[in-house]
DNA sequence: GATTGTGAAACCATTCACAGCC
DNA sequence: GGCTGTGAATGGTTTCACAATC
């Protein structure tokens, strides 16, 4: 409620909200309940002032001599991030990263669960994995309507992945989350974020060639997280 | 050869190059030979301007009133990324993640061939994913010295990441991919690149709240690449 | 005429440094 | 004394706009 038309919040800003979420809940499951920029700082490889800027887009939560009060961190970055409530998912692909998605636990967890799991291949429908029945492509529609979804995940082959896009967002969809390597395109309106693993490598190959070329050892490379 | 010690490329041009490649991969099997900046940027949903830019760090390769051509750009990148030879990997964690990477194909396919799948649970230990044998954990030494694996992936819970990682370096390896949600300390000279799924999936979350709020409909929002 | 390559301008993000507050 | 919040300084990225080239 606090915080309503506060000055809008930078983008970068937005990538790192999960990563400190995260670092926030871990705190928290380990009983802490106060923490300092410079500690959250050194937990995410960051620098504290960017914290500071970070958190004070969200409002004036800290104590000056004290530190932030963790649990009330983590009630307001979920608000920002609008995970105080609950986004139903629907995963489109059975294959390997579909179940791998499912079994990470890290979806379900924490306000995403998965309301429906659905592939083309009619081999796959009706077999369970984990709790989940597999559904076919066709009941996604009515999987969409009658669950609300809003949130799509694309996890077939590169070849499927616009079909699925076009199908996922004429059934309702409004935000598509693609882990295929080939970036579908969405008519205005519509939210994609893509995700491909292998691009991740390939960057990791880049620096170490280039440790070895240009700087030959000291160096330390932030971490990155992904986005 | 004929760009050592050019001006140095810039880090966000760095996190593109993996979705040139891609882009240009792709004209590369429909038959196109040459493009155009403009259409590059299209593909990619990104502006021409920049794509020029990013491309003029690579040397001056296009030839004016014309374009690009498709393969020697390709040729530049790849060198560029280092993939101009492989990088064998290692991946630790055969669970579901694991298996998804192996048989996502984006992987052993295109410069970084999986030379090794280890496990720390007995029990996976021995069977076969696809072609590959589940080793042991403590294979790892041997496994790296004498495939030189520079790359190692860890694709396990997050309690058990700082731990593989710690094996994983002492074993030799110089760069990390962590898939665990728990980002993982290193030692300097070693690059980790942190890989979150479930935070792109709360990046989209936020957008989607906020496309409700604030921007009611016509507004497109960047296709963001991972990283 | 078309398209690249690139300075210059505009914009955004990070870091510094310190006043303000507990 | 310790730590936040934030203006100001710095550094990096994107976009513009146009001369150079084919």
């Amino acid at each position: 409620m606090a915080n309503r038309s506060r000055r809008k919040i930078a983008e970068a800003t937005i990538s790192r909200l999960p990563m400190y979420l995260r670092i926030l809940l871990e705190l928290t499951e380990s009983g802490v309940a106060g923490v300092s920029s410079e500690k959250i700082a050194e937990m995410g490889g960051i620098n504290a002032a960017k914290v500071r800027k970070d958190l004070s887009y969200l409002g004036s939560y800290g104590t000056r001599g004290v530190g932030y009060e963790v649990s009330f961190l983590i009630f307001q970055i979920q608000r920002e991030l609008g995970i105080d409530h609950e986004w139903p998912v629907v995963i489109v692909g059975a294959g390997n990263l579909g179940q791998a998605l499912i079994g990470s636990g890290g979806f379900g967890r924490r306000s995403y669960p998965i309301v429906g799991l659905v592939d083309i291949d009619e081999a796959k429908v009706g077999s369970l994995i984990g709790s989940l029945r597999v559904g076919h492509i066709d009941e996604l529609p009515a999987l969409i309507a009658s669950r609300k979804v809003a949130i799509g995940v694309v996890a077939v082959p590169g070849e499927a992945a616009q079909m699925v896009a076009d199908r996922l967002i004429s059934a309702g969809v409004t935000s598509i989350l693609n882990f295929a390597p080939i970036p579908v395109s969405v008519p205005a309106g519509i939210t994609v974020r893509q995700v491909d693993l292998a691009c991740e490598l390939q960057i990791l190959s880049f620096h170490e060639q280039h440790k070895k070329k240009v700087v030959p050892w000291p160096q330390v490379l932030p971490k990155s997280v992904s986005a």
